[in-house]
RNA sequence: GGGCAAUUAGCUCAGUUGGUUCAGAGCACCUCGUUUACACCGAGGGGGUCGGGGGUUCGAAUCCCUCAUUGCCCACCA
């Protein structure tokens, strides 16, 4: 069958897939051998994919295969996660866009129009995650909102609730007035925005004096309820008792003192609204003032918002800045550049809000997550991530985890009462009343007395348990699945859901499994653009990653990713190097067609230049091996794929396999192409985790193999000794096989051409090699000489001399002016390195050892220097 | 305001305890070559006083100090 010379991804790709999967190599079992899992970071169920998934997501299908293939039960757990905001916002638009608001309807119908959406955009991305390779366990896929999942949250709700480490408060919260929902301190991004600061005049009651304060905000005079100096402020002594009368509102509010206020900032003197910032909420609470919340929970106005009622908070700055500059209590208006809260997934600016929310006590529980990084039972790569871990983990406050939304796990807890205090929490209503009938002290109490909190969990809440609840950690807590797959091995995902997700994940395996969750932690970089904008949807800089699989293959998408990333950092991503993963497996593919193409006979004996060849390339092969062991325990990836890139590129193409290529028309003996397809198959193992279809194809077309004998599942090469001298005394080969060649580019020799070379003083080895240079230099004679060759072109390697003879046709000028050129070089060589060993302090300083390699270049360059003055001496 | 990281060839990055292998790799670039695996190719080549300035040392890209620039994280100054 006529094989193409081009390599075309992607029929190939879809068969192997195909292949794998029905032969279930991607399935794992609890068995006799040692597990290896992951358990994928599960990405939002109705997201698509994007560039930083394709790349989050190679990297663990690369450190699973290589598990897989190193003889581990190698599980991959793939899923997604019910991401509450982000779904139910889309859900919500979506809705309104076919005119139904959400406000119209209930929990059921809500919840109703949720899933219907999860089912036809859910596990998009998982679909996709196949088109490049992903050999996940698909009958392991969860979702963090799967029956058995949120049963484990509401265990967990429940049993750190009987800890004690839950609690109801009412307390400051980010509110999100977009979503309609609190957020935790960690959804809120905080960006610089280009504001103004407001200086307005409260005129001071029963006075015409005017005190000038100066505001970011000045919408929420309206909740007002003091206005606040410094007590050490002598500028404003004369105030104290006083009131003044907030504009507008004509309410009169007092003059209070707080060492709180900065005197060098603003004018000194601060407006209190304790509903709308957290700062004036303290101080409000050591001077027992009114609150009043101005604000509806779509943040526009409510009716404390007077004339401004029901008019958004943005619009209402404006007006109210004109009102006020109208009735002359504006003083000046200067530009302000401030920070601003906004909702990580919304993008609203945040409202902080005083109402009743759910919270964990984090104190205590982070203990053992600090000591499990310190103690490097948990390890980070890069390492640096553990302090901004650490600090996190030591400043923590506590983590609001209830949510105003209605797509997520219903908090457990039921209401018999209006207080603040009035619930218990249990499992069902019905495990409820018997506690509420307690609680209540009323024996009366029934069913439909009960209430349940509309609150939902925040989604955090249910994929920090992710590690445990996708084995039933937490509620079969024996179960042979937790006990063999947990701790997971690696985690692979991005710094920035350090605090959201990875910290928690630690912390929460310590207090429900007694045990770390995983061991490394591998922060991918960002993936951006050339010019290190962040890829993303509104720039329209990001590639589609399924049309350029298409493209390119996956297996060209996956090591141009590799390529372009350093373990950590930031990824610029960049076409060319995806063009360059194609077409390395096109280089690999015509190689294979090559040696595809030779017709063996069994009769003819081995050259010697291609013994010397398979030893070269064993040892090699061992050379690389124990780099890329190296690179993957500091999860160099891209490192160890560069590896195997050069490996396969210059060692095996370039050099290997031009060496044992039989002459045109010429077959090959037995035992070369024994070797040769030995290498190969040891070749694709190595890159099998990083290019997973091409080497599959490969090793399918070398042979038959039966089901039990796919790459996928076949086993890694052992590691060997070798030699390294084979490696070090082929260097010089190549070195005296690249003067060759530098002298037939220099003289226009064509390599059609054969030449003759002579050797002056051979070290022994390269007589091993002489067929070697031969074959590699178009040689048709190679002789010893013991004394410089008359008109040839010459060259060194070490300190032996090569000559090339050219019968008259030499340019003795030019010769001369080149050996005079090379003389100069190795003088200034030597000139430095004897001020170094005649420098006595260095003599006596430096290692023995440091001193003895001074003392060898030394040698070697008074011997050289010593050949080319024999040279030039004979011109 | 605090912390972390980075600064090495045109670009993206290696460079482990200071001294074999220290100035490297890949890409890009230049020259030559269509030799029968591959032009998604082969052979050859140019290119950096390692951000600036001090210091320690026989010796510094590597250790110390300092300055500068960039990125990220954290922080309740109106």
């Amino acid at each position: 069958m006529p094989i193409s010379n081009k390599y075309i991804p992607n029929e190939v790709e879809n068969k192997w897939y195909d292949y794998w999967m029905k032969n279930n190599y991607f399935h794992s079992e609890p068995d006799e051998r040692e597990a290896y899992t992951i358990v994928i970071p599960p990405p939002n169920v109705t997201g698509v994919l994007h560039m930083g998934h394709m790349l989050n997501n190679t990297i663990q299908d690369v450190l699973i295969r290589r598990a897989r293939l190193q003889g581990y039960n190698a599980c991959w757990v793939p899923g997604t996660d019910h991401a509450s905001i982000a779904t139910e916002a889309k859900v919500v638009n979506k809705l309104a866009e076919e005119g139904i608001p959400k406000s119209s309807l209930t929990r059921e119908e809500f919840l109703k129009h949720a899933w219907d959406w999860t089912h036809k955009h859910g596990g998009v991305i998982l679909e996709q995650l196949k088109k490049l390779g992903a050999s996940c366990d698909w009958e392991r896929t969860k979702f963090t909102l799967d029956d058995d999942l949120s049963e484990s949250v509401i265990d967990t709700f429940i049993d750190l609730y009987n800890k004690g480490l839950i609690y109801r408060g009412y307390r400051m919260v980010n509110w999100d007035p977009e979503a309609k929902t609190t957020l935790s301190d960690e959804e809120v991004e905080y960006v610089e925005k280009q504001g103004k600061l407001y200086y307005m005049k409260y005129q001071i009651e029963g006075s015409d004096e005017m005190l000038s304060i100066a505001t970011t905000r000045p919408e929420t005079i309206l909740g007002d309820t003091a206005v606040c100096v410094n007590p050490n402020d002598a500028r404003f002594s004369h105030l104290k008792g006083k009131k003044v009368i907030v504009p507008i509102a004509n309410r009169v509010i007092p003059i209070i003192e707080d060492d709180y206020v900065d005197v060098e900032f603003g004018t000194g003197c601060l407006k209190i609204t304790p509903a709308h910032d957290p700062n004036d909420k303290l101080i409000g609470e050591r001077h027992k003032l009114e609150v009043i919340d101005i604000f509806n929970d779509d943040a526009t106005l409510n009716s404390f918002g007077l004339h401004y009622e029901g008019q958004d908070r943005f619009d209402v700055r404006k007006a109210i800045v004109k009102e006020l500059e109208e009735k002359g209590h504006i003083e000046k208006i200067e530009d302000y550049t401030n920070k601003v809260g906004i909702s990580e997934r919304t993008k609203a600016v945040i409202e902080p809000k005083i109402s009743a929310q759910w919270f964990l006590k984090m104190e205590d529980i982070v203990k053992p997550a600090i000591k499990a990084v310190k103690d490097g039972e948990v390890n980070f790569f890069p390492k640096h991530y553990v302090n901004t871990y650490n600090h996190w983990l030591e400043n923590i406050r506590d983590w609001n985890i209830s949510r105003q939304l209605w797509w997520g796990q219903q908090i457990p807890a039921f209401f018999y009462g209006d207080g603040v205090e009035d619930f218990v929490i249990a499992k069902t209503k019905e495990e409820a009343l018997p506690l509420a009938q307690k609680a209540s002290k009323n024996e009366q109490l029934k069913l439909d007395n009960l209430r349940q909190e509309d609150d939902v969990l925040d989604t955090w809440f249910s994929s920090w348990l992710w590690p445990i609840s996708v084995f039933d950690g937490i509620r079969n807590p024996d179960n042979k699945e937790i006990e063999y797959y947990y701790p997971t091995n690696d985690l692979v995902t991005g710094p920035d859901i350090i605090f959201f997700w990875v910290a928690r994940m630690i912390f929460a395996g310590y207090e429900f499994k007694n045990e770390k969750p995983f061991s490394n932690v591998y922060f991918t970089g960002i993936v951006r653009d050339k010019q290190r904008r962040k890829m993303s949807k509104s720039l329209g800089n990001s590639p589609d990653p399924i049309k350029m699989m298409e493209e390119y293959g996956a297996d060209g998408v996956r090591s141009g990713l590799l390529l372009s990333a350093a373990a950590g950092n930031d990824l610029l991503f960049d076409l060319e190097l995806v063009k360059q993963g194609k077409g390395f497996a096109n280089k690999i593919w015509n190689g294979f067609r090559l040696v595809q193409g030779w017709e063996i006979n069994k009769e003819i004996k081995q050259p010697k230049s291609s013994e010397m060849a398979i030893k070269w390339y064993q040892a090699k092969f061992q050379e690389a091996y124990k780099s890329i062991e190296k690179s993957f325990e500091q999860y160099r990836l891209s490192e160890a794929l560069m590896t195997i890139y050069k490996l396969l590129w210059d060692d095996f193409s370039s050099w290997y396999l031009e060496m044992v290529k039989p002459a045109f028309g010429k077959p090959i003996d037995a035992k070369t192409l024994q070797a040769t397809n030995q290498f190969f198959e040891d070749n694709m193992k190595i890159l099998h985790p990083f290019m997973p279809f091409i080497t599959e194809e490969v090793w399918q077309t070398m042979g038959d193999r039966s089901v039990e004998e796919a790459l996928i599942i076949s086993s890694y090469p052992k590691q060997k000794s070798f030699d390294s001298t084979i490696i070090s005394n082929f260097e010089v080969v190549k070195d005296i096989i690249s003067g060759i060649r530098t002298i037939r580019k220099d003289k226009n020799i064509s390599f059609k051409n054969t030449i003759e070379l002579a050797i002056l003083n051979s070290d022994e080895f390269t007589t091993d090699y002489n067929e070697v240079v031969a074959k590699m230099g178009n040689i048709s004679k190679i002789d010893y000489v013991s004394e410089k060759v008359d008109k040839a072109l010459s060259f060194r390697v070490k300190s032996n001399e090569y000559f090339i003879p050219m019968g008259g046709a030499i340019d003795v000028e030019a010769e001369k002016a080149k050996l005079e050129e090379e003389l100069k070089y190795n003088q200034g060589f030597l000139k430095s390195v004897q001020g170094k060993l005649s420098n006595k302090r260095f003599v006596d300083n430096a290692p023995e050892q440091v001193v003895a390699i001074e003392r060898k270049k030394e040698a070697e360059a008074l011997a050289k220097i010593e050949a080319i003055k024999v040279s030039l001496s004979g011109m």
